[in-house]
RNA sequence: GGAGAAGUACUCAAGUGGCUGAAGAGGCGCCCCUGCUAAGGGUGUAGGUCGCGUAAGCGGCGCGAGGGUUCAAAUCCCUCCUUCUCCGCCA
C-alpha cells in the first residue's frame, strides 16, 4: 500500500492542478446549457427547469451577464483589430526610417485599455460559468411531471414475489448469521457504513461481478473498461458531480483528486474534449468499479445493512450515442441492467423518474427497484439516464457526422448494471431458507465453484 | 523523490521577437502518366472556438495550460501539467 497511503498523505500538491476548466468559456467545451439557446428561449427553459422544483433566483442574471459579455468581447475585439494592425506598421515605418513613436505610444494606451476591458470581461464570464454550471438539465417532455418520490410512475414489474412461510429476515441477520459479513469488524477498522465480506458472502460478491462483466461485454455488446477510480475536479465537473455536490464525494487531501462515487465519472470522461466520428458511435463501456459516497445527509437512514455504505461495488454501463438514437438507447441500456435481474429470478419494478425526482443531470431516468421481501418494499438497485448533451458540453464530447462537417455534441447515458452490494442483499434476502441457508441462483454457481447453498 | 530532455495543425516535423496561422513531409481530395506488382508527376486542402451578420463574409483567440514583459511573442520571463530517459523507492 506503500505508493497510494504514501501519495494521499502528501501535501505539497498545488491544489488546483487544472484549473483551466473554469474560465473556458472560449476556449472549446465546458459552454454548459447552450448560451445561444438559453438567450433565444429563456422563459421556456425557465418554464420547463420550473418542474424540477429548483430554485430559480439565480438564472434571470443571466440576461444581463450574457449581454454584458457580448458587449466587452465586441468593444475589447475591436481593440485587439486595431493593435495588431497598427503592429504590423511599425516595423515598416522603422524600415523606411520613419519615427514610429507616437504610434507605439497609442499602441501603448490600447494595450491598457484592453487589459483593463480583458479583466471585466474574465470577471463576467465567470459568473457567468458559475450560473451555467449550477442550472440542472431540462426534463425531456416524456418525464412526469411531479414534485417527488411519490410521484415517480411505474413502468413495469416483473417476476414474482415470493410468499414465505416464515418470517423473512433482514439480509444483515442473514449475512451475520451465516458468518459472510462482518459489519462490527469494518467499523472497528474503519468506521461506520463499511463492511467486510468474507468466505462465501466474498466469494457471492465476485462471482456477480464477474457474472454481471461477462453478461454486458459477451452478450450486450460492452467494451470492458477498468477505470481509474479516482478522477480530478474537470473529470468531476464533466459529469456534473461538481460545482454542486462536492459535499457528496470524497477528497484527497493535498490533491485536487476525488473518489469516484461511480464509474460514470471516469468513464465518460474517457472521450472529454475529443471529437469522434460518426462511425464510433454509439461507444458502449462496461465499468467494473469501486465507488465511495459520503452520503452526507443521510444520516440514520438505512444505518445496517449493506444498502447504504460509504464504499461499495458497482458494474456501469455508459453509452456514447447519436442524438436522435439516445432514447432508444435509453430504453436498451435498462433493458440490458433488468436483464441482470431476470437471470437471477429477483422481482423487479422500473420506475420512470418524475420530474422532481430526476436529479441534477438526467433528462431522463428510470430506477430499477428490487424487491426486498424483509422491507416489504422495492429498494433501488439501478438508475438509467439519459443526460442528452448535458454532460457532453461540461466535458466536451462531440463527433461529426461528415468528415469537414461541424462537431455536434453526442448524447451520453448510463446506468448501473447492477449494484453489486444490493444485488448481494437481494440475492439473501430473497434465497433464504428457514433454516438460515441461502440458495446460490442457479446462473452464479458457475462462478461460485459449483456451490449451491450457503450455510 | 533526484537529474536531464521534450510538448507546434489528422500524423511527423521546421521555426529564438515583426514579412509565420505557422516552412517541409506524410495523409487526404482532384488531375495526369504508367500499366504485373503498397510505382511516378502535377495540383489542392489545413483544426477549433468566440463576437458581429439572414447570409456571403469580417474580426478576435489559438503553437501543452495559466500568467508576465513588449507597440508587437510559437519565439523572452515565471508557475503549472503531461510525456520520455537515467537514478532512487515501491505494490
Amino acid at each position: 500500500m506503500g505508493g497510494i497511503a504514501g501519495s494521499i498523505n502528501k501535501s505539497s500538491r498545488p491544489f488546483y492542478r487544472d484549473e483551466s476548466f473554469l474560465f473556458s468559456i472560449n476556449k472549446g467545451g465546458y459552454t454548459m446549457l447552450d448560451m445561444k439557446y438559453l438567450r433565444q428561449n429563456f422563459v421556456e427553459v425557465k418554464g420547463k427547469l420550473k418542474k424540477r422544483g429548483e430554485n430559480l433566483s439565480d438564472l434571470d442574471a443571466f440576461g444581463d451577464l450574457d449581454s454584458k459579455r457580448r458587449e466587452l468581447i465586441q468593444e475589447t475585439e475591436e481593440l485587439k483589430a486595431k493593435r495588431n494592425e497598427v503592429s504590423k506598421e511599425i516595423p515598416q515605418l522603422k524600415k523606411a526610417k520613419e519615427n514610429a513613436d507616437h504610434k507605439i505610444k497609442e499602441m501603448r494606451e490600447v494595450g491598457d485599455r484592453i487589459k483593463t476591458l480583458d479583466a471585466e470581461l474574465k470577471e463576467v464570464e465567470e459568473k457567468l460559468e458559475t450560473l451555467l454550471l449550477s442550472i440542472p438539465n431540462i426534463p425531456h417532455e416524456s418525464v412526469p411531471v411531479g414534485e417527488d418520490e411519490g410521484d415517480n410512475v411505474e413502468a413495469r414489474q416483473v417476476g414474482e414475489i415470493q410468499e414465505f412461510d416464515f418470517e423473512a429476515k433482514p439480509h444483515w441477520d442473514i449475512a451475520v448469521d451465516l458468518n459472510i459479513l462482518d459489519f462490527e469488524r469494518a467499523s472497528k477498522v474503519t468506521g461506520s457504513r463499511f463492511v467486510f465480506y468474507k468466505g462465501l458472502g466474498a466469494r457471492l460478491e465476485r462471482a456477480l461481478l464477474n457474472f454481471m462483466m461477462d453478461l454486458h461485454a459477451d452478450e450486450h455488446g460492452y467494451q470492458e473498461m477498468l477505470p481509474p477510480q479516482m478522477v480530478n475536479r474537470t473529470a468531476m465537473t464533466g459529469t456534473g458531480q461538481l460545482p454542486k455536490f462536492e459535499e457528496d464525494a470524497f477528497k484527497i487531501e493535498g490533491w485536487d483528486y476525488f473518489l469516484i462515487p461511480t464509474a460514470e465519472v471516469p468513464v465518460t470522461n474517457f472521450h472529454r474534449e475529443e471529437i469522434l466520428s460518426v462511425e464510433d458511435l454509439p461507444q458502449k463501456f462496461v465499468a467494473f468499479s469501486t465507488n465511495f459516497r459520503s452520503e452526507a445527509g443521510s444520516a440514520g437512514r438505512d444505518t445496517r445493512g449493506l444498502i447504504r455504505q460509504h464504499q461499495f461495488n458497482k458494474v456501469e454501463l455508459v453509452q456514447l450515442a447519436k442524438p436522435e438514437e439516445s432514447y432508444d438507447v435509453l430504453e436498451e441500456l435498462t433493458g440490458h441492467a433488468e436483464k441482470v435481474l431476470q437471470l437471477l429470478k429477483l422481482p423487479y419494478r422500473v420506475m420512470s423518474m418524475c420530474t422532481g425526482d430526476l436529479g441534477f443531470t438526467a433528462a431522463k431516468k428510470y430506477d430499477i427497484e428490487v424487491w426486498i421481501p424483509s422491507q416489504e418494499t422495492y429498494r433501488e438497485i439501478s438508475s438509467c439516464s439519459n443526460f442528452e448533451d448535458f454532460q457532453a458540453r461540461r466535458a466536451g464530447i462531440r463527433f461529426r457526422r461528415e468528415e469537414k462537417g461541424k462537431p455536434e455534441f453526442v448524447h451520453t447515458l448510463n446506468g448501473s448494471g447492477l449494484a453489486i452490494g444490493r444485488t448481494v442483499a437481494a440475492i439473501l434476502e430473497n434465497y433464504q431458507q428457514e433454516d438460515g441457508s441461502v440458495i446460490v441462483p442457479e446462473v452464479l454457481r458457475p462462478y461460485m465453484g459449483g456451490e449451491e447453498v450457503i450455510q
